[in-house]
DNA sequence: ACGGCTATGTTCACGCCGTCCACATGAGGC
DNA sequence: GCCTCATGTGGACGGCGTGAACATAGCCGT
């Protein structure tokens, strides 16, 4: 770790780590160059050798963070145990994925922030993992082959799917944090429940 | 405006207003007290005198915010038609607010995120205006009289809701801003009928 | 082997920010 | 009419983001 001489070798992932551990734990606004750069190492203005800026180095995390949240649905999906009726199985592997989403957001709430939080316009992309955002809509095409979306159809169907476990994983990470384990695990049960019936209907 | 004498005489709403303005347009992080102090024409420091600092003042403007936010989901709620059904009422009062809830999120984004971005842990509060989340109460405990909440009952019912219309909202402004008018339009009505269904469910 | 090119770090400097402390002012109560 | 206390001012400190100029050293062609 300790840089031997006077080029780092690594700097732009040292930054990174760096950057993720200072979101990680005070969230976006945790976030100082000179402090990241000083945790490493080196002078301030190395960074920009390698990010244009504080907002590019922001947004990197950001793309790390939302890679690492789509490998932890990921893992939640294939936890899934295989089942005949295609119907049921797709509506697991749906909530699999959706209570992944908001338990990696009450595990690491200031990645999950950063992950959502400033979107600077353009497709977001991530790094070091699947798509959280591709991932859902694969469940929902999944859903859709089995019927199981209703009269409204595919279309439009992953913004409602996205909003209710989306808003569930911000409103425990913000206003609603605080509730003990039990409170939140009923809630993402019936709220994964709503999502299934308000695609059903 | 231009203040004659030494003393203000009206500094703290000034610069709740100044405040306010800032966040509107730029949201939370362009919030900078001595800025704010400039524009209202007196020194950075007077700003202590009303504030204990920068965290201080913007939980303040998010306060004015969620009053703000909460008047505008009574009048979408005042305008809503008479009816005999009572619970046909009621889903479309609840419809109103929610309604109401993303439009004003989408207009004012900067002070809806400020509205509940950062929540320092405790009881919201607002000022200038109903509790949105009071109202959204009100609007299921009506559902429930009507029967309108299914078998998993009132339990819980509020923060499905909730969920389901602050994540639209939070995705209007952040991932999915860009979509037209139209396209927004139809995520909010096919939202609302999903949460009125989940709830029913 | 060696000399220069270029990527990578460093130093210095500027302006902005939040905030603390000591001081100035003046409005309102005795 | 004076005194007091809330309110506003000035100056200062440290931290931050960032630009420009400079230093170092890995690498590549000769």
């Amino acid at each position: 770790m300790a840089r031997a001489s006077y080029h780092h070798g690594d700097l732009r992932n040292a930054l990174v780590a760096a950057a993720t551990a200072a979101v990680r734990s005070g969230g976006p606004g945790a976030l100082a160059v000179r402090e990241v750069a000083r945790e490493v190492g080196v002078s301030p203005n190395a960074a920009y050798r390698h990010f244009a800026g504080h907002a590019d180095l922001l947004a990197t995390v950001a793309e790390h963070a939302r890679g690492a949240m789509g490998a932890a649905m990921a893992e939640g999906l294939s936890s899934v145990a295989a089942q005949d009726d295609p119907l049921a199985l797709a509506r697991a592997r749906l909530r699999a994925v959706g209570r992944a989403y908001v338990e990696y957001a009450v595990a690491e709430p200031g990645l999950f922030r950063v992950a959502f939080g400033e979107t600077p316009e353009g497709p977001p992309g991530c790094v070091g993992g699947p798509d959280p955002w591709a991932m859902l809509q694969e469940r929902l095409d999944e859903m859709d082959a089995a019927g199981g979306l209703g009269r409204r159809g595919r279309d439009g169907a992953d913004t409602v799917a996205w909003a209710g476990v989306h808003g569930l994983a911000e409103l425990l990470v913000g206003p609603l944090a605080g509730l003990d384990e039990r409170a939140r695990g009923a809630a993402v049960d019936r709220l994964l429940a709503a999502v299934a019936a308000g695609l059903a209907a």
